[in-house]
RNA sequence: GUGAGCGUAGCUCAGUUGGUUAGAGCACCAGGUUGUGGCCCUGGGGGUCGUGGGUUCAAUCCCCAUCGCUCACCCCA
């Protein structure tokens, strides 16, 4: 038997009304804060992500499907959506005709990494990117938006978390500086944190081995080393959070993991999945446009995984959908009606009610089983004495209740049906 | 890439200290009402016990390998 790739997950009929729901609430609190959606292609040039996201971090370095076509040319599926959509918007000028460009999205995205709970090898995200604007007012929107989205699934379990990491420049000093801390404490480091010390030093604070831990805890910290203008804008980021009521911890140990992040980074996570916990993460990219060839731009955005929202979800019981339900049901009494069944289903079908009626020429309570199954609220019995006087019989399934109509003003049953 | 746990019906799982036709609940189908659901009752279909090899008179059970799944590390949404 062929199944789907390590990693992959069908998302069934019986999921969907899950789905369902969070896109229809991400779409509704996106359009809210004026945020247009865009889609670009699944796949883009290797070059993107390599230039974009950076070379020695995880995801460029080991994680990417990367393939060549005919023509030789490196593409990849995209691993994360923020290059994409910078790619876009500087290869069709969106900034020309608007100086602040609001955009989201909800698209599959793919790393090849090992599958655990809450993450999967192609899985989904929504996401905002708001491009052409430093204001800390708009990283706090950030925040507030998908807290409120978060909010509107009903999850309670959230810690939202904020850091800045500077300018490149006060972050370079930073990194010095913890470089020197920690200089003569390296070898009792964890064999990951040693080689953080190399490779990404500010990831030792993300280390979860307890003597890392106590190690880490006296070093100094970024936020007490910033700039002036980024400690400023912290602060108004702050300052806005409170105003609109966002609780929010600083957590100087947040450092994320895409190399374009400036200034304010956040994620918010969630204590109702498994070891993964970040829901969403985001954060300022003032040089990323410029990075991938456009004018010098600041920008600021947020991804948030879906199949690990909707785990949270779950195991909160955060939100319930009903179950979808027919209008109704045609029971046919004799298959010699079948075609007659058809034909009158196509006909409430087109007022625009949901019909349907047995194809496997079942019994009438096998029919009836179907119909509560189904949810049906109305069935329709055809067939009998009635049907011999142009009569059908209409049933209520909550109520029980039968009524006989006529078969020539079939047309209007949607207005006695109240539907 | 590393580590641990688990693979028996569509699903959730029992089971045999190795021994005849491998079980339950749910789901599915049929009947109990020769034209009527949700409850109940009766019956039925469905399994190469993940795959390959080994040990044995005999393997779903023991051993080895392999594949897959799950969880965790790493990393991230």
């Amino acid at each position: 038997m062929i199944k789907a790739v390590t990693g992959t997950k069908d998302i069934l009929p019986s999921d969907i009304p899950r789905w369902n729901y969070l896109e229809k609430t991400v779409e509704r609190i996106f359009s809210a804060f004026n945020y247009k959606e865009i889609r670009t292609p699944i796949f883009e040039e290797t070059a993107l992500f390599a230039r974009g996201i950076g070379e020695e971090t995880d995801i460029v370095g080991k994680e990417m499907y990367t393939f060549k076509d005919r023509s030789d040319t490196s593409l990849t599926l995209k691993p994360e959506m923020t290059a994409a959509v910078v790619r876009a918007y500087v290869e069709h000028s969106l900034g020309a005709q608007q100086s602040l460009v609001k955009l989201f999205y909800m698209s599959p995205m793919f790393r090849q990494e090992r599958p655990q709970a809450g993450r999967f090898r192609q899985f989904h995200q929504f996401g905002a990117e708001a491009i052409g604007s430093k204001s800390p007012l708009l990283d706090a929107e950030m925040i507030q938006m998908s807290y409120e989205i978060l909010k509107s699934l009903g999850l309670k379990n959230l810690t939202v978390k904020i850091n800045s990491l500077g300018t490149p420049e006060t972050r370079e000093n930073y990194k010095m500086l913890l470089k020197n801390f920690l200089e003569d404490k390296k070898n009792t480091l964890s064999e990951d944190s040693r080689r953080r010390f190399e490779t990404n030093i500010l990831r030792i604070f993300d280390s979860k081995v307890e003597s890392d831990q106590k190690i880490i805890k006296d070093a100094p910290k970024l936020v007490d080393h910033l700039d002036e203008e980024s400690k400023a804008d912290f602060e108004l980021v702050k300052d806005q959070l409170k105003k609109s009521g966002v609780p929010f911890e600083i957590d100087s140990s947040l450092v994320r993991g895409l190399d374009y992040y400036t200034k304010l980074t956040f994620e918010i996570d969630s204590g109702s999945v498994g070891a993964q916990t970040a829901l969403c993460g985001g954060g300022r990219y003032d040089l990323l446009i410029e990075t991938l060839g456009g004018k010098p731009t600041p920008a600021t955005g947020f991804a948030a995984g879906i199949e690990r929202i909707l785990l949270a979800c779950e195991n909160e019981k955060s939100f319930s959908v009903s179950d979808p339900a027919i209008d109704i049901y045609l029971v046919k009494i004799g298959d010699e009606l079948e075609s007659f069944v058809s034909e009158l289903a196509g006909k409430l079908r087109k007022e625009n009610l949901s019909a349907d009626f047995d194809y496997l020429q079942r019994s009438v309570k096998a029919q009836m089983r179907e119909a509560n199954k189904l949810n049906a609220k109305y069935v329709l019995f055809i067939g009998g004495d009635e049907y011999k006087q142009g009569l059908l019989n209409l049933k209520n399934m909550s109520t029980g209740k039968e009524e006989k109509i006529s078969l020539s003003n079939i047309e209007t049953l949607k207005l006695k049906l109240n539907l």
